[in-house]
This record gives structure tokens, C-alpha cells and sequence, in this order.
DNA sequence: GATATGATGGTAATCGTTTACCATGTTTAG
DNA sequence: CTAAACATGGTAAACGATTACCATCATATC
């Protein structure tokens, strides 16, 4: 026996089995509003003819698309793609999917990706950056009501949008304190981007650690970088150039700081034995990197998750207000930290 | 003045101008159907009351979603997600969005991505893998039509599907031919999966250039890997138990590679001193690998690009039989290869 | 045994567009 | 000057589902 291929609706399968579309719906998506014996007979059918409602018909009538969209700065970052893959997982299970935006950073690429919601192209947004996709004219507009929508990582500093991420001052302040316990006390920085709220309480913790060891907090040895690995080239090499060079440079995102063991390397500095280096989120290669790097792991599978849960629980009109979640990090100590060398 | 944010329809915002829905619709997407004091009547009100047309919409009307569905084994490996940023940009040129359907190499959600064209929620398919999304039962249905499809990187043996890909034998030649100029006889090969045609190419490549350089082949010298870091490692390990070790390995990816190089520094091995190694994609770690990678580079960028041209082709039922291209790729040789010490 | 209640399935409206078809008025050709 | 051709905008029928409402029938209640 064939399977006719040529896409059934949901007209045809009524027909062919004598009863209402209605029926077959019902069968189909609200079981317990028909006999067993109606459910049996349009399950059948419906699998037999492998059947496959029209979602653009049904989320027309509903309201509802089954998408979600993911808006990242950067899709090939490591870190990001991580939670993108854990989250397309779960949602996938849900059965949602994930339409994605890359903005590249670009205002207007964020903006349009926001306003799909509004052409129902999806039904809530995860968004990646600090900055909200909407222009301010939309969000100071009263009548404006926010759709579904979770932040990862980076709060985004509007009051009941849930934000998923980890105690990032915390975990600044237990990097620097890992140095400062290996006896480090010139302890250099390259930071993520400017604007970035994660960066920023990275460096809050910096300077609590520094703090309660007594230590100076030196401007000269902070460095702004943008979570890439060139900043971590760049950097380290303005830090090397410092009269009196650190022993240690914490960088907040892995990729700056392979760009930075890269650049230590090829300038023949010995790590950990000349310098320290620390990084964050722990992505795979982190400790295959040569040495092998010791690192803030983030928990990119739960981020993930949660960021869908958030989501769903907005889509299906549940309160999320203030919601949001701490997930625990951990520091993984490897290679490339040691006591400096005096 | 305000925007009304309460989502305005096609209805109102002719209501508000006295005319049809249909002159609405006209004046935005098929301009010249009216005179050009309509046209800019409603472009000014459609701009003024931020009009989105509902794509729900219009797609059931016209079956088309604006959407394409990547299917890809593992979202976060960074060659292809390489390729999916610059799919997912020109596609945004376009008024396209993309889907992504990571699979993790399972069947059945490859089936699953497979069918969501047929419920609408695509309008076409790139695939990263060499498996159909389909059944072989719908696949050898005489009614079945394949819809709007190109494969990326890894020829799926289906005639008539448009393949965008480099020349993976060349690319398998060259990087050996490479090792040879450099006077190597002994090189190992550390395979991508035993099920992935471009891993068999490469393979087809090596061979070749064994062959024209009088050189014999030796099944212990290939090792079956998966491209993944972690296959690094353990081929790497496996190769370094060899009697007769080689003097240099090609890896057929540079997570792989970085696997390779890892294991071989933390056995005391000098790269490329003791034992040069060759990468495949070129990704953008690569260079700062220590030592920095030897590899084949891929034209991510272009590959993302021709690949959604195609897909659009098919879309507007193009003719694209046969048209699959090969893209070209190119050696750049780093410091991880090295004339072997005797 | 009459009536209220519940289970079940059908009818038809609806979601927001696009577009075939038609009506009207205007221009062009002869 | 008339008929044909064209430009323009309206009417209404799709597209494919979901679901409010209703009709019918069986069962339970007193």
C-alpha cells in the first residue's frame, strides 16, 4: 500500500471517513471531547494517511506559532551556540522550534528580529543581549505590552523580565580570589565589551576579592576587551608592555583568553610558570588548550532549559515576575594557574 | 503623538483610509496595481500606525512561510555554525528566517525537522548531514515531490539534489601532497566518520597522493575518528602506540586537531618538530592554536551563501538541477608542519 | 415517567491575508 | 465620435485549521 503524499488536509481526511472536520480536530487535539471509539477511528486514519495539520491554519485560528525566537549577537560563538543547542533541544521536546537572529551587534537587525513577534512569526523571544529589541519609542509607549521574554546571561535592566544566568559577581570575585589564594597580587583583566552587564559584575568581583585582600585596585591593569578572541590578542599585548608586568590576567570569556595563552606563547612567556591565565565559561576546547585552562564553568545545558521554561510559562500566561534564576557556576582549576614565581 | 501598539490589521488600517482590504494589500506588495497616490496613501498610514502584515496570514494564503530549516547534526561545532551565521544573514537580506533543527545525528529528528516543511512551517530544507530527512517509505513513494532542498558540505547520493561543497578530494590530495613536498612518507590519518561521504573523499585525496608519490598505503595509519575533539584524543592516542610511529598526522577537523595536538603535547611529543599535524577547516581558533594549525580552509561564508541561493531558486521553482557547486578551498600552512627530523 | 444532565458530533464563524474577477472611468486608436 | 484597451479599486472567495454554539441522544434523578 502507497501513502498518497500528495499533503492531505484535514477536509479530505473528514471526508474519507464520513464525518465533520470538527470531529477530526477534536480527535486529534482535545481527545477526551470525543468517543473513544471516534479517537480511534480519525487516529488511524489520520496516521494511515500520514496525515499533517497545516500549522499556519491552525496558528492563524489560535494565535499561537510554535516558534520561539533566539536573538544572539554572535551564533558562532561557542558559548552562545552552546545554550542554543541545549535550548533547541528542549524546546524540541516541547515541540517548539527556534527561529534565530544574529544581530552582529546591529541595532536595526535587533529590532526587526523583536518585531517578527509582532508579525506572529513567533510566539516569545530569548534574547542574548543587554539591549532590548524594540526602539524606545515602542517601549515607552503605554499602550506597549511586552510579549513573551527571557534574558540569558546578560540582564537587560527592565524590572520583571526573568534573566537567566550565573551570580556573576561571585564568580569574578572567586577567579580573582583563586589568584589571590595561589599568592597573586597584580592581578590584569580583560573584560568583556562595554556594555555588558555580565562584564560588568565580573569586575565588581574583581575588586570585592581584591578588597577583602588588601589589595590596591589599579586601573592600569584592567583592560576592555569584547569577548573575542582578538581582544585577547590585543590586550595581552598592551599588558605585556606594562613597566611592571601582572603575574596573573583573569579574562572574562575563554576565547579571549586562548587569544591571550596564543599571544603569551608566541612572545615566549611560560604559563603558568611566567604569567597566570584564568578564563570563563569553560567551552569544550578550554581544556584541550595548551596548557590546559582554568576556567568559570557556566552551565550551559540548564541555561538553556530554563530560558525555555521561562518562556513557555510566559507563553502559556503563567506569572514569571521576577523569576529570574541564579544557576550555580563552578571554577575547574587546571593547568594554567600557579603560584607566580618570585 | 502615539503609536497604537495594540497590533493593528490589514481591516483597520483600510477602515481608517475609507478604502478595501484589498487596496491595502495591493499598495504594499504589488505596487504597481495602483496609482501612485494610493500607493503612497497607504505606505504613509502603514508606516505612520506601524503595520505588520500578519504572516500567518498571508502565508495560508499563499503557502509560503518566509521560514527554511537548517538541519544540523550538532549546531555548535564551529565549522558549521560558521556556515549558519552567514546562512541566516543573507537569508535576513532576503526577508528569509531559518529555523535550525540540530539533530545530535538521531534519526528521528531528522525525520521530524524533515516534516516540518510538509506542515508548513518551512518552505524548504538545507541539510548539514548526508541522510534524507525522509523515510525510505515516503522516499520511494512514486507521488512523493522533494521539496526545495540543498545539502551543505556532505553529498546526500541523491540525483538532481544541489550539493555546495569544496572538492573534497582535492583538498584530501593537497594536504597530503603537502606533507610529502615536505618530505614526510609516514602520515597518519585521523578519518571524520565512518558514514560521512566528505571523510571518504578526503580519504580518496590521501590515497591519490600516496599513490603519485610511490608511496604505499597502510590501513594501520587510518584511524576512524568522528570529527569531534575527543576523537582527537583518542586516535592520537592509538596512533602514538604504533610501532613504526608516523611523522606527521592529518586531521580531517580541527576540533580534532586541537585533540590531536593536545594529546601530543601532553605526551612530550614537540609539534612540528617530533611530528607535524594538518587540520581541516581552518576555523577560527585555528591560528591560535599552539602551535598554530596547518589546515585546509573552507569558505564558510560563501558555502552559507550559495546554499541559501539555491534554496531561493527552488523556492521560485528555478530550475537547479545538477547546479551544485564547488567552492573553492585552500591550504594555508601554519607552523604545526615541518620537514620530518630524521 | 418526566426532566435535568452529560456526552457527543455537526454547523458555521473566525483568524488575516492574497488575488481572481468584476465594475467603473479614462485613455487611445481608427 | 465610437469602440477597444487600459488603469484602478472594490467584492468576495479562498487558504486550513480551531472552537463557540447548537442539536441530538442516552443516562441519571426524583
Amino acid at each position: 500500500m502507497l501513502l498518497d503524499m500528495s499533503n492531505i488536509g484535514i477536509k479530505e481526511l473528514a471526508d474519507q471517513l464520513g464525518i465533520s472536520i470538527a470531529s477530526v480536530s477534536r480527535a486529534l487535539n482535545n481527545p477526551d471531547r470525543v468517543s473513544e471509539s471516534m479517537r480511534k477511528k480519525v487516529q488511524a486514519a489520520a496516521d494511515k494517511a500520514d496525515y499533517r495539520p497545516n500549522k499556519l491554519g491552525a496558528g492563524l485560528r489560535t494565535s499561537k506559532t510554535g516558534n520561539i525566537i533566539a536573538i544572539i549577537p554572535d551564533i558562532s560563538d561557542t558559548f552562545n551556540s552552546g545554550v542554543i543547542k541545549s535550548l533547541e533541544n528542549i524546546a524540541a521536546e516541547h515541540g517548539y522550534s527556534v527561529l534565530f537572529g544574529n544581530t552582529q551587534g546591529k541595532r536595526e537587525r535587533e529590532i526587526a528580529y523583536g518585531e517578527m513577534v509582532r508579525s506572529k512569526q513567533a510566539d516569545g523571544i530569548i534574547s542574548f543581549s543587554h539591549r532590548m529589541p524594540f526602539t524606545e519609542e515602542v517601549l515607552n509607549n503605554p499602550n506597549f505590552r511586552l510579549p513573551p521574554f527571557v534574558n540569558s546571561c546578560e540582564p537587560v535592566g527592565i524590572p520583571g523580565i526573568p534573566l537567566v544566568t550565573i551570580d556573576n559577581v561571585e564568580a569574578g570575585r572567586q577567579a580573582t580570589q583563586h589568584l589571590i589564594d595561589l599568592g597573586h597580587t597584580q592581578i590584569a583583566v580583560i573584560t568583556g565589551s562595554n556594555d555588558s552587564p555580565s562584564s560588568k559584575l565580573r569586575l565588581d568581583g574583581y575588586r570585592l576579592a581584591l578588597n577583602s585582600a588588601g589589595i590596591e585596585y589599579q586601573e592600569h591593569l584592567v583592560h576592555l576587551g569584547n569577548y573575542t578572541l582578538s581582544a585577547g590578542v590585543s590586550c595581552t599585548e598592551k599588558i605585556l608592555l606594562l613597566k611592571n608586568r601582572p603575574t596573573a590576567i583573569i579574562c572574562f570569556c575563554d576565547e579571549t583568553a586562548l587569544g591571550c595563552l596564543s599571544t603569551l606563547e608566541s612572545n615566549d612567556f611560560s604559563v603558568p610558570h611566567d604569567i597566570s591565565v584564568l578564563g570563563f565559561d569553560d567551552i569544550r576546547f578550554a581544556k584541550y588548550f595548551t596548557p590546559a585552562l582554568t576556567t568559570i564553568s557556566q552551565p550551559v545545558v540548564d541555561i538553556g532549559r530554563r530560558c525555555f521554561e521561562l518562556i513557555l510559562a510566559q507563553i502559556n500566561e503563567e506569572d514569571v515576575a521576577d523569576s529570574g534564576v541564579y544557576l550555580p557556576h563552578k571554577l575547574v582549576v587546571r593547568a594554567s594557574t600557579a603560584p607566580p614565581t618570585k
